[in-house]
DNA sequence: ATCACCTGTGGGAGCGCTCCCACAGTATCT
DNA sequence: AGATACTGTGGGAGCGCTCCCACAGGTGAT
């Protein structure tokens, strides 16, 4: 009787067993019902199926998850603030993605920031405790410790954007190198020449990706590398205003600029008017990411755009399957999986 | 042995009873000390302290909440599609609010959108299976049957904004009614005698009450109502361009308008506008949420501002006080709490 | 000295599941 | 006919905790 007052036996919601009872099966067998085992016949199903009716049940999910080893849930990482988060349109598309693909499962998703030194110590303990069976990680800089941390706990985790060439977490990525080429063709095609780029913080592994990109592009159409074309960015505006008028001091015969994305871009735009020169009669202007700023700017922006809602969904999709692949054999060493989607350019009336 | 190669006991996680052993106390011991129980000597707390460290124990979670019959989370729930909750700031207020003060306890917040018909059979399935300690529902209409359901199950809930004023659950709102007070005793202060008000949506009790402050303020001025100069809208901005244009036809000497939201007063203005009137020389208004639409209106809006993160931070107070009030005597009625915070006038160029 | 009452501690029982072994009953092969 | 294999089922053991009872040893009142 030392529990009896605790649960509230008779009140309280009904256990497997007591479905059991009423459907005048075994423990077992009601589980199987539960967990769509194929292994129980026709009729036992129905009568078990109708005891669950009539009790209302429920299964316990601590329970389960302490007799199963394995909480249903899936982390969601933003290393970020939150205010970034709400900021930015690629964090809901990736929900919205992630929610989606989710929603055909009975995984739950769990929303955490990790954008101070507090956050990180708390989502730390969190991964330690095993309280989810997955990790996505989005928007993860270079140098952060989280990739690491999870790794050494051995939870299943998924990156959004490897952090390098030799990404050792499964990975979904648009491409960055291509993306870049469609932009630079697009310009080449409508007779631009000098075409200038700024980059991204470089970092980022998706910078160089598109600077690579860039390069390509021009090489393959018979022009040398001009380093004088090339400024680094940081994928801000001020950084985007103020390395569009370095190049505009090196270059001025320029007639074509690739931004990094399409914040850098608006910045370089702004250099742009004040320096006189028109978009795109003078000089055509092309950004990435194709953000609400891109369709908004005036005149409207060209743009590489990256499937993020489809990155969601995949993200999930690789990770499902890495936590199941890793049940029940935690000691198979599984090759990390490196997708990446394809980017498409937008054009507007920018270029 | 049926367990063995399951758990990995070996290589797996320290568990409570590996520590007591190592600490060489009893499981009963390492429980309290893990919990801060106060009845244990201090001697005896450095050594389990120690035996945690050395093995790296992290409580299992599953466990603890299958033995405590507590889950450490809590939900919260906005009863809208996802596009609504990046759009509007509301969510964003809130929910940095709540996690401020959630960051304080060790307690996990879960964001759960029941938008749609799927997703609102989910969360009760979820809140069926009692995966939460607690649930916050934000932004519920009148005629949702989500709280009664969270009712019914027993889950202790709090409600932003109660749906009417025999709200059952305990809730925090801001005061409407005062709010929309100070907006109209702005204008009698500020020399306008012919102030009309359209109202946002009336199945939403907070814009019963902006109408009831309206009136109050103006009677307690010692102006009769005069019901032509009351129009009902709806929120949205197409409602309040239509209200405005039915409140001049009736009375074209209107000198000011309180509008039931920013976006209703955002339709107003261009009425106003398209009808040769100008702000805030001919009309006054006045908008309520102090959004960034508000910010950015021209002229600049004034409108009055609920304290929606402060907001956020006292309904898990609330909430939290609840779970801990129903532990571990359910039964104890508890009367519910209406908490209401001051709403601010924030005086702009259009008034 | 006796009794009552604290403080600190150990450990049994139980939470509601899943996993897996055992076994009855039937079908299939030699 | 016997051996072999499968299908469907029951239920023991165990997951890692918390709760609570029991009890040792100390302290103060009578």
């Amino acid at each position: 009787m030392a529990h009896g007052a605790r649960g509230g036996r008779s009140g309280g919601r009904p256990t497997l067993e007591e479905v059991a009872a009423r459907a005048g099966v075994g423990r077992g067998t009601v589980s199987r019902v539960i967990n769509g085992s194929p292994r129980v016949s026709a009729a036992t199903r129905a009568a078990v199926e109708a005891a669950v009716a009539e009790l209302g049940y429920v299964p316990n999910n601590a329970a389960r998850a302490l007799a199963a080893n394995r909480t249903d849930a899936i982390a969601l990482v933003v290393p970020e603030p939150e205010t970034r988060f709400f900021a930015e349109p690629y964090f809901s598309d990736m929900l919205r993605g992630v929610g989606a693909e989710l929603a055909e499962t009975q995984m739950q998703l769990l929303l955490i920031f990790a954008g101070n030194d507090r956050e990180r110590r708390r989502l730390a303990q969190y991964l330690a405790a095993h309280r989810v069976d997955g990790v996505l990680l989005v928007s993860v800089h270079a140098d952060d410790p989280l990739p690491d941390l999870v790794a050494q706990l051995e939870i299943p985790a998924v990156i959004s954007g490897p952090r390098s060439a030799a990404e050792t977490l499964t990975s979904v990525d648009s491409d960055n190198y291509d993306g870049a080429r469609q932009a630079v063709e697009h310009l080449l095609a409508r007779g631009r020449r000098r075409i200038a780029h700024i980059t991204g913080r470089l970092d980022v592994y998706g910078a160089q990706r598109r600077a690579d990109g860039y390069r390509a592009a021009l090489r393959d159409a018979g022009y040398e590398a001009d380093l004088r074309l090339i400024e680094v960015g940081d994928f801000t505006e001020e950084g985007g205003h103020r390395a569009m008028g370095a190049l505009l001091d090196r270059c001025p015969d320029l007639d074509a600029v690739f931004a990094g994305s399409d914040v850098t871009a608006a910045g370089a735009r702004r250099l742009l008017r004040e320096a006189g020169r028109r978009i795109p009669d003078d000089v055509a202007l092309i950004g990435y990411d194709d953000s609400a700023i891109a369709r908004h700017m005036d005149p409207p922006l060209t743009s590489v755009r990256q499937p993020i809602q489809e990155m969601g969904r995949r993200m999930i999709d690789l990770l499902l399957t890495e936590i199941a692949d890793r049940r029940p054999a935690p000691t198979r060493e599984l090759e990390p999986r490196q997708l990446v989607l394809p980017a498409e350019l937008v054009v507007r009336a920018s270029s």
